[in-house]
DNA sequence: GTATTTGTTTTAAAATTTAAAATAAATACT
DNA sequence: AGTATTTATTTTAAATTTTAAAACAAATAC
């Protein structure tokens, strides 16, 4: 399996954390202050897009409520497959970050 | 400053782990284990480039040597640039793997 | 009806990734 | 000397991903 690309694993990371409110619009907010800096609607929804395509993530659209512009919207949530993926992706990136030398540039990860 | 790629970041921590002998081939074949596939070589040569050009690594040539095709060959290293946006995409990762709520689905990050 | 708000889709350009072929420079062999 | 082999970097072109902006859709508010 290919490993996940950073925004990937970010957006499947949110929603995890967003658990039953993960849909568009909240998943962009979050990530944005995550990363502390605004990103466009499509930089969140093409690649929820793809991960639903190549089944790391379902979804099921819901009713519209009665709020303000209280459109349907489209939760996700993650699937086994999409857990497998992280599971994966922390793997290499723990490896990736063990066992590195000292430098003396003033910072090694604790 | 722009958060790293998977690419750059597991390209940047294999310079930091091979020390005095992080050059294209080496950082292919180390990087290449990480991930348990075979890279090309121009996965791994172009964006070593870009890295240097944004000044996250720098490098210098050094002699050919006299073993069987002991080419003259260019040594990476970090920069403290480079440490930085390690820093920062460590610290992205942290809080984005952080506080995940239990989905039941038979794995949480430990 | 018209405006405003919330939300998703489309699109087109820019950038990155990937894989393959080309190039370069060294030693080994006959 | 000439040809083969090995190590190493560069180039290139296609595919894919990322980004930013505009379009579209559907709800309530005025």
């Amino acid at each position: 399996m290919e490993i996940l690309s950073r925004i990937e694993e970010l957006l499947l990371l949110t929603v995890w954390k967003l658990q039953d409110e993960a849909y568009g619009l909240t998943i962009r907010s979050h990530l944005s202050g995550l990363l502390e800096q605004d990103l466009s609607v499509g930089a969140v929804y093409v690649p929820l897009k793809r991960l639903k395509k190549r089944g790391y993530l379902s979804s099921t659209d819901s009713e519209p409520t009665d709020e303000r512009g209280g459109r349907s919207k489209r939760f996700f949530r993650l699937t086994q497959k999409g857990v497998h993926a992280l599971q994966q992706v922390r793997t290499v990136q723990e490896s990736a970050w063990s066992n590195l030398p000292d430098l003396g540039l003033g910072w090694n990860p604790s």
